[in-house]
DNA sequence: AGGTTAAAACTGGATAACCAATTTATAAAT
DNA sequence: ATTTATAAATTGGTTATCCAGTTTTAACCT
């Protein structure tokens, strides 16, 4: 039995390096907004990699807003000059992966802030959604069950309810990933539940009397008692 | 000269198609969390849609924590069950394209925290980058030369500092943006740019001093000229 | 020379063929 | 009948090919 070394996700790896290379390439070539990128063949031969990879590497820049491609015509520097680029893209580079501490912290910034909107610009359509939530999470709760998937949507509702689509764009990249972390460390179990009705209740009323200030309150206190009830448990492990 | 219908992002639109598709799939099939979903052929047989398209929906599905991919073996869903399953996706198909004011509402929001958190966490070598970029803001400035990109690089050397990564990523994901749309409403001139070196060095020094209090007031004066001001001129045209 | 046009080359994206690993089905052995 | 061994089928991922616009080049005409 021969004991190899793993890749350890090869592709990642590969894919921050072409990021690394396209950065030295604009660099080099003195590329500036709105030049056009050498083809993404012309790059995959270079870098000897395939174009897939290109394309991946490409794709996430894009995401960054660093890039940006034009159907039939090529890949052009985004409005940032080579100074930003070069920061942005070391700083892409050395981010790392996220990890519950840092998801739960964020998940509270926002929350704390899309509550407090919501209070102040939920439509009664929000409101309707917002409660309709609200009651498929106590149902749940009085019959004894797991409400974990309800507990996540009524906190859904609420950041779609404060009309920043770019926050609740967050909540939905964040919030998954705490509940499976959550059901993974075995933290809350429901033992917390009924009390949860009651701080939910109180968020929703909050909401409902356009009241931020105490809706804001209200949210605190239901993240007091829940995750930092968890992030200590997490600690200690 | 023939007047035809443009097809306006029809890539997007079937991608939301198939995304629902899969969503009906799964509420049809009962599928619950670790079951496997038909391969991607005949996903893309069944909805008559290329393979492709499968593809780039299961992605985005598997970006928001819904899915995940093992490569020669199949598509599972995620540790989450049918009922938030139906809601996120709802959420994500309604989900708005990110706009100017959401983008720097939630800037503010995020910087508040990251400069607060860089005060309290911040290394001698993060301490040491985000002098680095004042100066390089600073050298740019004083020379009457246009400093954004500087601008930039200083607040994403604090939401470095900050240590928490999922605020850091988000950071890279907006302000990009922001600084683009800056510039095409050419909003905030080098005027106030002496202001804003005095602002910067403020922040640092509370950061340097582990301030946290203090660096994020002068966070919050900074951002009372400057992006107040843009808000405004942004509202009202 | 300058401007016009057509054709060749190039581009990112879509499609199809292929691959290695996994899973399932089948056969063989006890 | 159960277990084991083996082969066939299935899987997501990779590589190669093709396509429809775009861009550049070159030829042509005035």
């Amino acid at each position: 039995m021969k004991l190899e070394i793993l890749p350890k996700s090869e592709s990642l790896d590969i894919q921050k390096t072409i990021i690394s290379k396209i950065g030295d390439l604009i660099n080099y070539k003195n590329l500036e907004p709105g030049d056009k990128l050498p083809s993404e063949r012309t790059l995959s031969e270079k870098f000897g990699v395939t174009r897939s990879n290109v394309r991946d590497a490409i794709q996430k820049l894009e995401l960054y807003g660093l890039l940006y491609s034009i159907p039939q015509s090529g890949t052009f520097v985004a409005n940032i000059g080579v100074t930003a680029m070069n920061g942005m893209i070391e700083d892409i580079l050395r981010l790392e992966d996220p990890d519950f501490k840092t998801l739960v912290e964020t998940r509270i910034l926002l929350e704390l802030k899309t509550v407090r909107l919501a209070a102040l610009r939920r439509s009664d359509e929000d409101l309707e959604k917002i409660k309709s939530a609200l009651d498929a999470y106590s149902k749940k709760v009085l019959k004894g069950e797991d409400a974990v998937q309800e507990d996540l949507l009524f906190h859904l509702a609420i950041a779609k309810a404060s009309g920043n689509s770019t926050m609740n764009n967050f909540m939905l990249l964040i919030t998954p990933k705490i509940i499976t972390n959550f059901e993974k460390y075995h933290v809350c179990d429901k033992s917390l539940a009924n009390q949860g009705i009651e701080e939910h209740m109180a968020i929703y009323n909050a909401i409902k009397n356009q009241n931020s200030k105490l809706a804001k309150q209200k949210m605190k206190e239901h993240f007091n008692v829940l995750y930092q009830y968890c992030y200590n448990i997490k600690m200690s492990s």
